[in-house]
RNA sequence: UGGGUUAUUGUGUAAAGGUAGCACUACAGAUUUUGAUUCUGUCUGUCUAGGUUCGAAUCCUAGUAACCCAACCA
């Protein structure tokens, strides 16, 4: 039984280059546009780049992309990095592709000297038409063959501010018979005359991402630059322009990106929950969103515990969304502080329990000692869990039934005497007798019971608002399902409880607390809490076999 | 029908010609003052067809399937 853990791909690429002292170190970089919040998917990415790094002792870059004025804010550079910070990662370097437009211009002048660039004046659909089809060559521009001091003069006039939007283009001069459409001739600057996030004004004239990031990796002497497997086609490309301008020459490997169940990852359809009202905002907690994630209570050692799961490969994957949650509760266990909270309330009444009376019963924070315990008041009239009681117990029932025994958490063992109804045949309230000699550590009643329900005290209980969330989408696999992904929309992705009854220590807790409401879920709190109002969202459910029992019949 | 990439249990991911392993899921059981946790166990797999070899997931040949590429997006 070996313990060491065998390496991804990518990792063998790099210690194969660091053993043949290709690199004394290796620089990483994240390169998100500005253009949107980051997702589950983003954090693989993240993970993988600045583990990397850690990794093999070198560093990693954060680096906006951006190259489109129009799609870009301040808002989302902002975003990116407190979501980025709040994963565990700390960037050596914080770039953005902006800051190298003077030098990507100059390349651009190298290029045109070079005659491997040429202005073209054709419209948008002229050069889609001659750029031919997969299975049919291109054709050549009619500017093609301008000379080096005309595609100059002309490159000039259009950073000048000469020719307006969409007149004209620079491209690079390839090849229009490639079989990679993206060697035919890549348009590498167009014309915008827009307001950009850091440069402001001083630009009208933009690098295309081909022309952007590869030559980014370069100046900043990233070693391995590594995207997803859409990027494979601009490899060529990205290579070709760094042996053409003779810079440092960056490599880009790429991996499968990652694909969740039940969930939808791509920008555009994130933007249509959003925007049209499927959710209440991009961090609401049943988006794949870092921001959404973190708003229901997912931990980031969870979603580091995730991304280390699912390895780093080329072929496409569906992960189950089990996997990500088992990670979740994997973490929550271990921290979470244990308290009680009745969500659909039923009263019991302890007719043998003195009036009045209050008693502190003593209850540990969780299964580890170390999180000590706390008082709980404990009195003649609790709250318990509507669904705890049965008045016809299905078998391998276990908890309360006419007549049954149970046991109240960290109190005393009941015994189920009469219940009464109201006018529409519900149950309002359940009678029963406790045993003094069972309390909770000091049980010298010899009756053992199989089952232990929560509880919270009807004259001590505070109260708050839970919203119970469930997956957003119905269908496993949503963008591969014909029709509209929000045809598959689960109506039933939120539950709102108004008024739940939660034990006294409750009103203390902060953001930062994580807690299991014990046999519901985990829970925190949410951003919406005021002063009096507390806001809880459950961050995921317990396992729960007894619902599995019950839907096997 | 051009080019590129990928195929290992339900889902991921290992095995660099030599025992198909690990995790999640599912299922069964033990423990349990959470039907949680923990522990134990069980199930199912090398895309297909040929070939090379003592031996093939791995090498060869021929197929098949999925994904990507024809944005002045990244």
């Amino acid at each position: 039984m070996s313990e060491e853990k065998s390496l991804n791909f990518i990792e063998e690429i790099i210690e194969n280059d660091l053993a043949e002292g290709k690199y004394q170190s290796i620089i990483t970089r994240f390169p998100p546009e500005p253009n949107g919040y980051l997702h589950i998917g983003h954090s693989k990415s993240i993970c993988l780049n600045f583990g990397l790094s850690q990794k093999y002792g070198g560093s990693t870059n954060l680096r906006f992309d951006d190259t489109n004025p129009v799609t870009e804010d301040t808002e989302y550079v902002e975003s990116i990095k407190e979501d980025i910070k709040w994963l565990g990662f700390n960037w050596s370097n914080e770039y953005y592709a902006s800051d190298y437009f003077d030098q990507l211009f100059e390349y651009a002048v190298t290029l045109i000297n070079k005659e491997l660039a040429y202005v073209d004046d054709s419209s948008s659909e002229e050069i889609a038409l001659l750029k031919g089809t997969p299975t049919e060559a291109g054709k050549e521009s009619p500017y093609r063959n301008r000379t080096i001091e005309e595609n100059y003069k002309l490159f000039i006039e259009m950073k000048s501010g000469k020719y307006k939007d969409g007149e004209k283009v620079l491209r690079a001069k390839i090849d229009m018979a490639s079989s990679n459409m993206l060697m035919r001739d890549p348009i590498i600057y167009r014309i915008k005359h827009a307001h950009h996030h850091r440069t402001g004004n001083k630009w009208c004239l933009y690098p295309m991402y081909d022309f952007a990031h590869g030559q980014s990796d370069s100046i900043e002497n990233i070693t391995h630059s590594i995207c997803t497997l859409e990027f494979i086609p601009h490899r060529e490309l990205y290579d070709w322009l760094i042996s053409k301008l003779e810079i440092y020459p960056s490599h880009q490997y790429e991996f499968a990106r990652l694909n969740m169940t039940y969930t939808v990852m791509s920008k555009r359809k994130l933007l249509q929950l959003v925007n049209e009202g499927f959710v209440s905002g991009w961090d609401d907690p049943r988006m794949p969103t870092i921001c959404g994630l973190r708003r229901k209570g997912y931990t980031p050692l969870s979603i580091r515990n995730f991304c280390e799961k699912i390895g780093v490969a080329k072929r496409e994957n569906l992960i189950d969304l089990s996997l990500l949650e088992f990670c979740l509760r994997e973490d929550l266990n271990q921290i979470a502080k244990r308290v009680m909270a009745v969500l659909d309330p039923l009263k019991l009444v302890i007719t043998n329990y003195e009036d009045g009376k209050t008693e502190l019963l003593n209850s540990e924070n969780g299964p580890d000692e170390s999180m000590g315990s706390r008082e709980i008041p404990f009195s003649k009239e609790l709250w318990i869990e509507r669904e705890d009681f049965m008045e016809e117990p299905a078998k391998k029932w276990f908890r309360l039934a006419p007549g049954a025994m149970v046991r109240l958490k960290s109190a005393y063992i009941i015994q189920c005497d009469s219940f009464e109804k109201d006018h529409n045949g519900n149950v309002r309230v359940i009678h029963c007798t406790y045993f003094p000699d069972s309390k909770s550590g000091q049980d010298t009643s010899g009756i053992s019971v199989k089952g232990t329900i929560h509880w919270v005290s009807v004259m001590h209980a505070a109260t708050a608002e839970v919203r119970l969330y469930d997956r957003l989408l119905k269908s496993e696999n949503p963008a591969a399902e014909e029709g509209d992904f929000k045809d598959y929309i689960n109506p039933n992705s939120l539950e709102i409880i108004k008024e739940v009854y939660i034990e006294p220590s409750l009103s203390n807790a902060t953001f930062e607390d994580r807690f299991q409401f014990i046999r519901k879920g985990y829970f925190c709190l949410d951003k919406d809490t005021t002063n009096g109002h507390l806001v809880f969202n459950r961050t995921v459910t317990l396992k729960d076999a007894w619902s599995k029992e019950v839907k096997k019949g």
